[in-house]
DNA sequence: CGGAGCGTTGAAAGCCCTCAACGTTTGTGG
DNA sequence: CCACAAACGTTGAGGGCTTTCAACGCTCCG
């Protein structure tokens, strides 16, 4: 069992033929560790491999002239935080983690094989890229026509999904390392405001957002503030989509 | 010179061989014309075969509970609207016409068989995806940090190159066939507020947006406005990102 | 020519931001 | 182990941007 067992982990882990599981165990160059708050990438930077997060929690934003930033995805173990490099050589915003994190790092020339040798396992690739995109839409839609408690109500929603998918909710209790701050940078709020919000969800018995941990007190009453469907997370149908290549 | 032409076009088109060439003309089932204003799939539905649009205009959306829906992509002539559902299966949202278009649909077996035999070409099919969603992020963006005016005009910026990179830019003018309804439900905003901010934009002669057409009247200052830059559409890497799998 | 959808404008209300102050926690070095 | 500083969290008041509500003009098409 490889650090790769992460990835599947989850994501309903179908078989994978001993070639494919050796291909993809094969490509990881090296597994290297970043303290927390640190720039892994910045906008414009061409890449040469891409990162599996096995540990931590990391995050993709954009910088705004203001000097705030915008928060575009959040990510949990098992994720491919920059995949889309892979094919568009450079990336188009910062990756950074948020706490310390372990993570695997993929050479692009070892996915050129992968492409042409295992057209299943490339799909495969491709469908985490394609996840990321589903997530950026209802980011998009979040924050298109969500109130604020709307928002982060989505926001909880859907780290509470992706963290039980991947089998770290214990209980009601789920790890979210972010600050006040962090959650208005993903949800396009001030800290403030936050503040306010996450308060109101407490009281309410809603949800209690503290110390880097969130406690869901009602989980019908938060998918519905947030119009949360965990239907774009695909969760049921696995990394494969249940076809074949 | 086949329909995938439109697909290749102000994507810098880079040599086909012809074996790719070949593959990617045959993998066109059928071409189909929808009329404005027609859902075409809707979230929730199996896909078995994608579409590429070549002449027309065409959008994707989600719907809130309130009846309003939130603009996820806007689709010029060459985009591949929802190659997507070749691997997801099923969509996450509703995908439609916003004038009468002309679609070629395209067998996701047809993709298989790509993915199979054509490495080169699946990357670049794989790219068009990575594109969307790269589209996606800065639609987060706009939505999370911009103002009103910030928003329109970033949507101006970034409609206005993606015309341009497929010569439908005429002097400083481009077709842009959205109600003002449309121009909100892609910003976050209200169409009353779009209305002013349209107004505005145009007393200072920064663009003129009317009758679905725009003219962009300054186009640095419509770019500051919008904190636009093109980077993310990745206009200079062209199809192939210039690499080799 | 009539109606429906779209565009335009004004007034008032609401949500969130800004600014400011203070309390709390965390981490670090003496 | 304590002290201190820095970052984070909390709360209040006031202001601004956008929404809501409402009315009316315009355009286009049947």
């Amino acid at each position: 069992m490889g650090v790769t067992d992460d990835f599947l982990r989850g994501r309903g882990r179908q078989v994978l033929t001993a070639d494919e599981w050796a291909a993809l165990e094969q490509a990881i160059d090296r597994i290297e560790t970043f303290p927390a708050r640190t720039a892994i990438t910045r906008r414009g930077d061409r890449v040469r491999e891409s990162t599996l997060l096995i540990e931590g929690a990391m995050c993709r934003y954009l910088d705004a002239r203001d000097g705030y930033r915008q928060l575009l995805a959040y990510h949990v173990p098992g994720d491919f935080v920059d995949m889309h490099g892979y094919t568009l050589q450079r990336l188009d915003h910062d990756v950074a983690t948020i706490v310390e994190s372990r993570v695997a790092m993929v050479a692009h020339g070892r996915i050129d094989q992968i492409m042409r040798d295992h057209p299943r396992l490339a799909k495969m690739l491709w469908r985490s890229t394609l996840l990321d995109a589903a997530m950026h839409r209802e980011w998009i839609f979040r924050l298109g026509r969500l109130d604020a408690a709307g928002r982060v109500a989505h926001f909880i929603c859907e780290v509470h999904a992706r963290m039980e998918a991947i089998g770290r909710v214990t209980g009601d209790v789920f790890a979210l390392p972010l600050t006040q701050q962090d959650i208005g940078e993903a949800c396009g709020l001030t800290s403030v405001h936050v503040n306010r919000t996450l308060r109101r969800l407490r009281e309410e018995g809603v949800a209690d957002v503290a110390r880097g941990e969130v406690r869901v007190g009602d989980a019908a009453r938060l998918a519905r503030i947030g119009e949360f469907d965990a239907d774009y997370l695909y969760l049921d149908t696995g990394p494969w989509g249940k076809i074949d290549v």
